[in-house]
RNA sequence: GCCCUUGUAGUUCAAUGGAUAGAACAGUUCCGUCCUAAGGAAUAGAUGUAGGUUCGAUUCCUACCAAGGGCACCA
């Protein structure tokens, strides 16, 4: 409807003799806040008025070039008025009226016949993209380190993106990217060594093996501040890229593998299935091969010794990419993985990283370096970023110890949804199953729900409630949705059809255009956003409808309603990764 | 010191330059013979400060105030 209403407004506006030449912004359809000014509003009076009124075949500041052969309109409402004179012309056939208020909207309002027709007939025009190519890294866990909360934002942010992209027609390369190499393995072998420790100390499952690499990680970082232990460390750091200590590689291999098998059970958890693993380890010597071919072009100098990117002379700041004793950073290994990504995948249209916003500026000063060495790379590479997610207790930091592990959030939560549903006469395997899917599906909306880039504040008081804005309160939405839809026999004939609709009928005619607006942006909130204001429609309608009820002919109008109320719910909540239990 | 980001109800978040700034939680008041009350209805409450651009600013620009992050061999 939205574009068959904006077709219609431009070509009101040809026949008013008001012509873009250049369309950029022309004009916008929105859905008004306020109902009562109708199912859609457009403010082509207004964002015409001004151009026009001033001149006429003139040139604007952004370059758009405008036509018009009549420049008699005094003002917006008169222009929005002329408009809307061509529009009723020519009435779209589900328009009911077209009105002009305020400054000058012109307001439409659809016949509600338009909106009940549409939930009975079902199928809206999925808009597709094109079949591009994107890659997603995310997630970046760094074996021998606890897999913490920020992963987990991470991993929320990234699966949906990845599958918004993905709902738009792209072939979507899931990747995560980790760090197997570097000071914080070489921390942990130390500190293992350091107290006379070997691999036969690790225990138990995987989970406690890798806990206790955890432990022996943040051991070793309490020397940040000794200088013999630093030096004795970076020493075992070099033994671990030489592979030249048999002992140490004995402790790498293990921990390494422990570590990522016990990654493998949270991906499976969290629903993300990764296409392509990196590692550091696999893309130092790229990396390093890069920096130095590039080295003495103007992009990268030595300095003291080290290699480094001048980005004072592109308004960022120096960053280190090889080491005084030639070793690669973090820098040095990001150049190698991103040349990496495209060898490859040379078809790739897009390669998109997802890290927290602390890295912000060394992004840029990585995707500077970039723009002078592969100008592929850098136009088809874009950078997103999170917040982190805050406590009562402060930023939580690896390094100390005090940090959350995703594993700790999860189970805090699956223990206070599994009490909730004690008493619901349920097998026990299955209210393992809800409690799971309940509890990952509160975390990852809270994380979800608000524009990515800010910091996401965990209060267990308020963001484990399950009441209103919260991912329990969807699932709970769509599970008893599709409770009544279980009451119903199959799909009964629709035969008669309610005089006035509801906002939920409104809202889901809306599903298409907010995927597209998610998908365009990168901003799954926007997809949480609408599930919330969905589901309080159908929890408004509910209350007062009886949905399944053979004495009544609208009965089954509300059951193929519900049926579509599910189905958006569903997908909707599939795009922000958040699983839909049978019952709860 | 320099650079970046963010300041919206008591709290946590929304709002592609548009209309009366929208939710949720907490507060107050209601709704239990009826498809899962993890529900529904009602009510009160907000754009850090000062300027500027604009027909119109939470949104863009400037200054100030406040918070967070980053700035050489960590990732």
């Amino acid at each position: 409807m939205k574009q068959e209403i904006a077709k219609s407004v431009e070509k009101a506006l040809d026949n008013l003799g008001i012509t873009q030449i250049t369309p950029k912004k022309g004009f916008n359809i929105d859905y008004p806040d306020n109902l009562e000014h109708g199912d859609f509003s457009c403010n082509a009076a207004m964002a015409y008025f001004k151009v026009f009124s001033q001149a006429v075949n003139s040139k604007t500041n952004d370059g758009t070039v405008w036509v018009g052969k009549n420049s008699n309109f005094k003002s917006t409402v008169e222009l929005a008025n002329s408009i809307k004179a061509e529009l009723e012309k020519d009435l779209l056939p589900f328009v009911e009226s077209v009105s002009v208020a305020g400054p000058g909207f012109i307001n439409f309002k659809v016949k509600d016949a338009a909106f009940a027709e549409m939930i009975v007939k079902g199928e809206q025009k999925e808009v597709k993209g094109s079949s591009k190519q994107v890659m997603v890294e995310y997630t970046d866990p760094n074996p021998f380190k606890v897999f913490h909360i920020g992963h987990l934002m991470s991993n929320a942010i990234g699966e949906s993106i990845s599958r918004l992209v993905e709902s738009g027609g792209a072939d979507v390369i899931r990747a995560c990217y980790q760090g197997d190499v570097g000071l914080h393995v070489a921390k942990t072998i130390w500190a293992i060594q350091k107290k006379g420790m070997t691999v036969a100390d690790a225990k138990g499952s995987v989970t406690e093996k890798v806990k206790w690499l955890g432990e022996m990680y943040v051991h070793g970082s309490q020397f940040d501040e000794d200088e013999a232990a630093k030096k004795e460390i970076a020493a075992v750091n070099k033994k671990i890229f030489e592979k030249s200590d048999p002992a140490i590689n004995e402790i790498y291999e293990n921990g390494r593998k422990w570590s990522l098998e016990y990654f493998d059970t949270i991906y499976k958890r969290l629903g993300t299935e990764f296409k392509q693993f990196f590692f550091e380890s696999e893309v130092a010597d790229d990396g390093v091969k890069v920096v130095r071919e590039f080295l003495g072009k103007s992009i990268f100098t030595e300095s003291e010794g080290a290699i480094v990117f001048k980005g004072e002379d592109h308004g960022l700041h120096t960053r280190v990419f090889i080491t005084s004793q030639g070793l690669p950073t973090y820098e040095a290994k990001e150049i190698g993985l991103n040349i990496e990504k495209f060898r490859k995948y040379s078809k790739l249209d897009e390669s998109i990283i997802i890290t927290a916003n602390e890295q912000n500026d060394y992004f840029k000063v990585l995707l500077k370096a970039f723009s002078l060495i592969d100008q592929n790379i850098f136009t088809k590479t874009k950078h997103i970023s999170h917040g982190i997610m805050r406590f009562a207790a402060g930023k939580m930091s690896s390094r100390k110890g005090n940090i959350i592990s995703a594993e700790e959030l999860i189970s805090d939560i699956k223990t206070l949804v599994t009490e909730k549903i004690a008493d619901r006469e349920l097998p026990a395997d299955e209210k393992e199953e809800i409690a799971d899917a309940v509890a990952i599906g509160a975390i990852k909306y809270t994380i979800l729900r608000q524009a990515t880039g800010g910091d996401v504040i965990f209060d267990s008081a308020s963001s484990i409630s399950f009441e209103g804005d919260s991912g329990p309160y969807l699932q709970y939405a769509t599970v008893r949705a599709n409770a009544v839809l279980g009451k119903a026999a199959g799909n009964p004939k629709v035969d008669a059809l309610p005089e006035q609709v509801t906002m939920l009928e409104k809202l889901l005619s809306r599903s298409a255009d907010i995927k597209e607006r998610a998908r365009m942006e990168y901003a799954p909130q926007h997809i949480a956003q609408y599930l919330m204001a969905l589901a309080g429609a159908f929890n408004g309608y509910y209350a007062v409808h009886q949905i399944v009820d053979d004495k009544d002919s609208l009965s089954p109008y509300r059951i193929a309603l519900t049926k579509k109320f599910v189905e958006t719910m569903t997908d909707g909540l599939w795009l922000l990764g958040i699983k839909v239990p049978k019952r709860m």
